[in-house]
DNA sequence: GATGAATGAGTTTTCATTCAT
DNA sequence: AATGAATGAAAACTCATTCAT
């Protein structure tokens, strides 16, 4: 870990919590602070203002979900296998980080001029290793051509993201291994017999 | 309209513009107060305080929503034309009400604990209708016994939500029946051929 | 009871109520309304601001405490008894109406400029009536002459007044006879053996 | 003067002007911070509350009146050169702040349920200061055993801070010999020859 | 006479941001 | 680099008063 990591990981750290707590505008650099254990200051001299911490924080978090993505999706050979795989992580991304997933859901789905660029760039980011997924199935022949490729990329980032969200913060017993089958199964095939 | 709606009307209009523009946060009740060309104390005569309006709206447009679905559900006799009725009024009325869908989205499905018991109650009210419908599908054999009704309801929530937000707030140009006919297709026979 | 008196007496009552529990600035106009059952327009109908409501009150008070103040006086025939006279009405008033007393204590002598000449007329009223006993007591030949008048004469109403406060408000058990025993000793003969 | 009074002082010396002047609901902190020459925040910052600043106040005031109390009781050696000591010095410090003593005497004496507890702790911190004194007395067989303490107390407190109170902001001129004098005469051996 | 919906000036409080140390 | 006291703009909410009915 280098010099600026030292002061930048609790700052981090306290953020998420807190944003995910209390929402964006509810949250306040002051508790942020307060919970890394460093001086109010300090936050703007790391990151100028409130704003630019949380999309640091929005973009160090979705990062990591495009690279644990990516990561399986690379050691895939085809659009099946790759999409259970966005699939399993994305799931498994919302379960390990349900509150940090609740802001992103209301702060940056929810909103569109507020975050401006910055919010665009990094929610278009993420879809279009979507797309190009799906795009590539239909070339390959395995995905029907008559779906509409945007439509069908958000529609599987939303179901998984509701239902994770929807299990796990409203439910207090769900089995992880039921609503991964039930998301690929509809996906997949549909809920028909 | 009586007398009680001649005041309510238009900060109710005036309400749903500056929230789903703004967001509950950064909303101002000087702003829709202005906006409905009435005093900010008569916002308070009438509602008691910013979150009880906030809530009255979404109560409202809940409300509009459900007795919407509840019709065209009424109207079919078996579940698969009466879950495609669903998705089509659920697409539709994001569609014409997007940005306070948008707020819905965010404000009360985003957030937990902040609109208690209220956003809550309002939130597993329509979730039922879905799920109802689902364990009919299972019993009348149509729809497969291994899916997870819970999250197999919020799925289908969360991918015409985020589907329809998606679309109407962030592509310029999309096609309406495109759309519509993704989703269906995706949720009762899947992507694959 | 003339018709003045049918809407007045209600909104008086609940009045003094509603300025005893709160004090003059908490207390506002909507709940004396309330608890007198009628609207709030009458209020200002009848008294024309709350400022003027709260006089009404007072002075009403304050003439029911000299009115059985001099009755009493009027039936004894030396300073001492006329004394001990006074001592035990205003004690028993203090006793009947404690509420109202805090009131008056809190906001009339409390406060100089606010409630100006006519919270002035009412509390120098009260204290002549006292200054011309103490007087006469002198010339009688019954007190002694280096007490200075003004100072005995608030000397007495204080004495009375936070006694019986006291008392009244913040002990739950006490003996209305040791009290009224109490403070006539003190002021008739020095608490010295 | 260490670094926090640096700003604590000029705050706490302008709040006792405002409220004296405005009683507590009328004080606003706008003023204060004017007066003080700082900024509302700064009040914020370093009190929480209007509440808590006014707490701040008479907790300071009366420490200060407890103090110098105790300090001469404690030179004396008998109980009836204590009390004419204790008489002395709250008689000089309602003189010196008698604006003070407007507000500690309406907003604290006046009140019960508003200021709760610490006003309660304050108000029976002073009181059992001369409470000890009479039952000393008492013990010593220079006072009366028949007095009710409690009532001499509060009676005493009474006498001294209405007819101060009394001189000092309505009347124009006064003599203190003579006050001081005459609650002490009243006290001790009544105002009878 | 009585009403109560509407008003808007006035208050407390919050908090992101700055800057002297 | 780090701090935290100070700031002040902005926001929610209150309530005495008015006036059309």
């Amino acid at each position: 870990m280098d010099r600026e990591q030292r002061k930048r990981l609790p700052i981090f750290e306290a953020a998420i919590k807190v944003f995910s707590e209390k929402g964006f505008e509810k949250a306040t650099v002051d508790e942020i602070a307060e919970r890394a254990g460093i001086a109010k200051g300090t936050i703007y001299y790391n990151y100028g203002s409130k704003k630019n911490l949380f999309l640091s924080l929005i973009e160090e978090g979705i990062e990591r979900l495009e690279t644990a993505v990516k990561k399986e999706i690379a050691r895939r050979n085809n659009v099946r296998t790759k999409l259970e795989a966005l699939i399993t992580v994305q799931l498994q991304f919302f379960d390990d980080y349900n509150s940090f997933c609740k802001v992103l859901l209301s702060e940056v789905w929810g909103r569109d001029t507020r975050w401006e660029e910055k919010a665009e760039r990094i929610r278009s980011g993420y879809f279009s290793i979507i797309k190009d997924l799906i795009d590539a199935g239909k070339v390959e022949g395995v995905i029907k051509k008559e779906l509409d490729t945007g439509t069908t990329s958000s529609a599987l980032f939303g179901m998984i993201g509701i239902a994770a969200l929807d299990r796990f913060l409203f439910e207090k017993e769900y089995s992880y291994e039921d609503i991964l089958n039930t998301l690929k199964s509809i996906f997949f095939s549909g809920i028909e017999k």
